[in-house]
DNA sequence: GGTGGTTTCGTGT
DNA sequence: ACACGAAACCACC
């Protein structure tokens, strides 16, 4: 079960954030989160630096701190398969990201949706386009699957971290499931 | 079946 | 006000 929580902008603004390198899916990952849960999951495609500087730059005002919690825990473990416990996730949107986002959640394991789906289904018929953007300003890796959203003309399309984790990610589900 | 130009709309500047 | 996408559509070859 995974809850979805969204930030005011007061709490964007001054944000206590902790974070954490682990190991999930085979890659190494960058977990982070503030006290009310988690608001970054990515992977680590180059040096640890790099990861962090892709977080900071999605949240530009957080005051960073290596540390570890339960909720980053069990976010890592639902990615390996733990789906009984809830993981609370806490992230800032625009109005459209955050219904964007909502809807990815609606997509189950194993299956995948097109972009103009995503856009039908929130309202936005012919906002195919923006939906891909914002689809790729997810900022909880797998937790939101972002990976199950493909192109209509069956594509990959394209992915934050990279195509081939995507696909990674899309055969090892279609197998599981 | 593949390519190229056009439409479309939320965001960041 | 303007340019840019993790897209889709249509025409044409």
């Amino acid at each position: 079960m995974i809850e979805l929580r969204r930030m005011t902008a007061q709490e964007l603004k001054d944000q206590e954030v902790r974070y954490n390198y682990a190991q999930a899916l085979g890659h190494r990952m960058l977990t982070a989160s503030t006290t009310q849960g988690v608001c970054y999951v990515g992977f680590v495609t180059g040096s640890e630096e790099e990861a962090l500087d892709d977080l900071h730059t999605r949240l530009p005002h957080a005051r960073l701190t290596p540390s570890a919690d339960e909720q980053q825990q069990r976010a890592v473990a639902w990615m390996e398969g733990e789906t009984g416990l809830a993981v609370r996730l806490h992230v800032s949107a625009t109005d459209f990201q955050w219904k964007v986002w909502q809807a990815l959640l609606q997509v189950a394991p194993g299956t995948t949706a097109t972009y103009a789906d995503i856009a039908r289904r929130i309202g936005h018929p012919k906002a195919c386009r923006a939906v891909g953007s914002a689809v790729g300003q997810n900022p909880v890796a797998v937790l939101i699957p972002c990976h199950r959203i493909v192109r209509t003309n069956g594509g990959w399309g394209g992915y934050h971290w990279g195509i081939d984790i995507k696909r990674c990610l899309l055969l090892r589900e279609r197998t599981n499931h």
